[in-house]
DNA sequence: CGGAGCGTTGATGAAAATCAAGCTGTGTGG
DNA sequence: CCACACAGCTTGATTTTCATCAACGCTCCG
């Protein structure tokens, strides 16, 4: 598709700009490569199959809040974020909205569907200033028959889902809100927290623009619980948040109220 | 492992028994072979690598309630099932048990976990007589390394499995307990559902030992919530229950309330 | 300055867990 | 063959958790 796309611009400019943008083509080409290099999925894939998917692959920008794919479109391409974070949510009939992950830089999203060929089952959208590589399904396909350890590497990451989807069902299904949330927001720490010294003290910050609703969609709650918790935490001195942040002062203390083995002063004096 | 065992045994036996032994072997051989080749995932493999598994492959007879493998334990069998019904839970760290599916023949079992490498994240346990099939993760790794295309269907897999996952936590984080109920009835009735004809209403049995705990585990509950959902449909005739059996009545109006498109007489009343 | 978007907090009520007690069918051992 | 123990089930009462409703504060931005 892109050197048709180039024969007709080169239609409409002289020579100066037709060279000027096909250097920055090769250029983007180029950086598309490199950034192929980076997908821990494809790290061991050989060169000439990298080439292929370069070529093949288009780079495209998302501002906040833009969605990538909708639910039940047909997934005809795969994404992998290159940088920002996107999330995938899907909605209920009754109109919530229910988030099923967080994605970060060099990491999949609808990667799956577009190789079994089903509609995307959920929403992607960017939580920040997001660029993803797109990759059409049939390139995924070709590429993957050519190179089989590629699937088995898909495989070993569909596994770390499946067991993250199976950690969630067991919560869902039999804890209590507070510690999904404390769950929830250090599963987001591993995920794109930054270490920062502040005093001689350790803190994680959550590295991305986050609200009581965008919590809560994860935690399966409202924002009005969320907000309490966290106020709850906040007073207790677990963490420091306000509109749209949160940083975690003592992560320790926080495992804790995960697993439930010291409920938080202020829980206890809520439930008095 | 087997031709050594054969050995063993041969020494305290004379040659018709031992004749005898080997044609019974033969024919679980056999038998297994056949088995083989009822399981969709190797549906079209070719002919020399389902030998080897079966080869490989030993059956082995669980009784209701025995334990298959124990969350935690490493995963260096997979398993197929070949009859009866096992489910997979995950125990929580209070003590409570959360279903993660039942699978029934000719479904894998832990097969994922065996290919990685990862441990049980699960129990699994015999709902019923059940025998499964157990081919080592080895076995496993080999024939899909010699045959590619298995490693797709296995992805395929992976997806319906993930789907499942993602539709269950989509339930949990969202919906009440008594729509969730319902669609794991309903889920349950594709799977393992008999249609019977009486009195020219048409039935749909679930055919396995189904307990309420079992059913609150699966729907994320406790067995007193299950016992009054399922007293209130009973009264309404949605449903007729006892001792550890389920047959639907009326499998339509039991989609009305797993889509909430209409709530039971009884739902009402019970929160008037 | 005013509005939109996000957050907090109190009050209230509904859903479901928990506590408690008793029932019933099934299998077992005397 | 009966009694009895037990596992599964039912149901009422109470309590807890959390969603919902409602109101208001803060802050950013046009």
């Amino acid at each position: 598709m892109w050197p048709r796309c180039f024969i007709v611009l080169r239609g409409g400019m002289n020579a100066i700009a037709y060279n000027r943008l096909r250097s920055a083509w090769l250029c983007t080409q180029d950086m598309t490569l490199n950034a192929l290099r980076h997908i821990p999925l494809l790290a061991d894939a050989p060169a000439h199959l990298l080439d292929e998917l370069a070529r093949e692959s288009r780079q495209r920008v998302l501002s906040r809040n833009e969605i990538l794919f909708a639910q039940g479109s047909p997934a005809l391409t795969a994404y992998f974020v290159l940088s920002g974070r996107v999330r995938l949510m899907q909605h209920t009939t009754d109109g919530q909205d229910v988030a099923m992950g967080v994605f970060v830089p060099y990491e999949p999203v609808g990667l799956l569907v577009a190789i079994v060929g089903a509609p995307y089952p959920g929403a992607c959208e960017a939580l920040d200033h997001t660029t993803v590589l797109a990759v059409s399904a049939a390139s995924i396909a070709r590429v993957m028959s050519q190179h089989p350890p590629l699937m088995l590497k898909v495989i070993k990451m569909m596994h770390a889902r499946l067991t993250e989807a199976n950690d969630r069902i067991r919560e869902l299904a039999a804890e209590r809100v507070e510690r999904r949330l404390a769950r929830v927001v250090l599963r987001l720490a591993n995920k794109v927290g930054v270490k920062e010294e502040v005093n001689g003290a350790s803190r994680i910050r959550i590295d991305m623009p986050l609200s009581r609703q965008n919590l809560a969609e994860l935690a399966g709650t409202t924002l009005h619980t969320v907000s309490r918790i966290l106020s709850d935490w906040q007073r207790s001195g677990l963490v420091d948040t306000g509109r749209e942040h949160l940083v975690i002062l003592r992560a320790h203390d926080l495992v804790l109220v995960a697993e439930d083995i010291a409920p938080t002063e202020d829980a206890r004096s809520r439930s008095s």
